[in-house]
DNA sequence: GCAAGTTTCAAACAGATGTTTGAAAAAGCA
DNA sequence: TGCTTTTTCAAACATCTGTTTGAAACTTGC
């Protein structure tokens, strides 16, 4: 493991610093691949340090993600200052920012996204937890978002395929990271690269979602009588853009 | 590491043995967390087998991906099937198509998808030559489709952006399976879901590409003069850059 | 100031894993 | 067959990692 700049932990408590590096250390480098060693290492803390405090390396990971968890929610709300009663265009652009903003925030306290990201890929016995805690609320959000873009009838599956293709894009850059910055080696995920790529994603997202919005009304109205299609297609709120 | 049934070796080389058992393994659970034990209790074979015939664990890796590499490049050709002359919509979805069925294969020998996929993620030394030999190819090939449906101009950036967006979408059923199968459990990936998805991701993908598309060629329509936009959206090759 | 509880520490332990070893077995070849 | 080379094998080795231990240092409350 590289070496890396120890935190002061003079001030602080031992069982919060450990928090803080297994934070950093989770985050870098997986669950699995990290070692109590190099937690107790940065935090200034000794080896017995995670167990006498925690119980086990397994325990304190639940202890930072907790931690995290509740600094990422009110860090990063949802909907990040745009109001439910707002168009879903716009709800999906800042669901798409606050998403990506999650994941590349750099400062110290912003591990979840990246946590959460690893448990997607490799997971430990938190994944379940999390998915229900956190993954799921989100799912609906967007979810709710999709369908009110979709307008129609609810079909259930487009929704949720509709609502992957939007957070695969999200979460690609991070995920893949490795193969991006091989390929393309000025790619540097600066903020204004964030902004720009989350730009993109909306476009590409509310240009697909739309689209396919179009040919299922269009689908749905040969099936239809006249009234109840003009019903329909004006009953779709504000897929404005 | 879970049971798994062993592998009859009887009438195969000891060599030939451990690449297979060595592609199975790695591709469930990645090269880091793979065991040499493991592997060779699969292939029937001692536990020093790996370092007679290979070396070491490393050089067994490489060894994997190369023999699964020619074998994935036969079986799954970029094109599947469609002519470098067809419509670049339809190059598209062979593209997504033969992406997925490579990554859900689960014939034997068509561990590579999922080798290349762990990579992404979890890197060895042995991603860069991967980046080189295969995946650049792809994304080259990916994105002269995508330069061709956008049309016009090509903006080096907006290609590379919409190529991400399409293989994002597909590589993400592979990288959060976890998260998926939790959320959804009726989702299975049988053959005909892989088309299903297949066919969904070429759809939201075309009609985004082609939304952008049609903005971009308003946008300069209205700083070009009529001829000479005339000659460019005819004049551009087919092909790559 | 002192006793009880809490926290830290260096050292050791136990288990897993990649690798090596030296001899035994098998295969190739005259 | 008899010899050499190649391959297999069980055992051991070395290292890394999570965890435990028991004593020392520190803190707290009276």
């Amino acid at each position: 493991m590289a070496a890396a700049p120890q935190v002061d932990a003079s001030a602080l408590q031992t069982r919060q610093s450990l928090i803080e590096a297994g934070g950093a250390v989770f985050a870098e480098v997986g669950f699995h691949n990290s070692t109590v060693r190099e937690i107790c290492r940065r935090a200034g803390a000794n080896i017995a340090a995670v167990n006498y405090h925690f119980g086990d390396k397994a325990a304190l990971y639940r202890e930072v993600l907790d931690y995290y968890q509740s600094r990422s929610l009110q860090k990063f709300p949802l909907e990040l200052g745009v109001r439910s009663s707002a168009p879903a265009a716009e709800r999906l652009r800042a669901f798409v920012r606050s998403f990506l903003l999650r994941i590349f925030d750099h400062s110290s306290d912003a591990w979840h996204g990246k946590l959460i990201s690893r448990e997607m890929i490799d997971p430990t016995n938190a994944l379940d937890a999390i998915v229900v805690e956190r993954i799921r609320p989100q799912a609906q959000h967007l979810g709710g978002i999709v369908r009110e873009l979709l307008g129609g009838d609810p079909n259930v599956e487009l929704v949720r395929l509709c609502s992957f293709s939007v957070v695969s894009q999200c979460l690609f850059y991070h995920h893949c990271q490795p193969v991006v910055s091989r390929l393309f080696p000025e790619q540097k995920f600066s903020p204004e690269d964030i902004e720009r790529l989350a730009e993109h994603i909306t476009r590409f997202s509310l240009a697909a979602i739309k689209a396919i919005a179009r040919k299922q009304s269009a689908a749905s109205s040969r099936r239809l009588p006249a009234r109840k299609r003009l019903q329909r297609t004006n009953s779709r709120p504000a897929t404005s853009r």
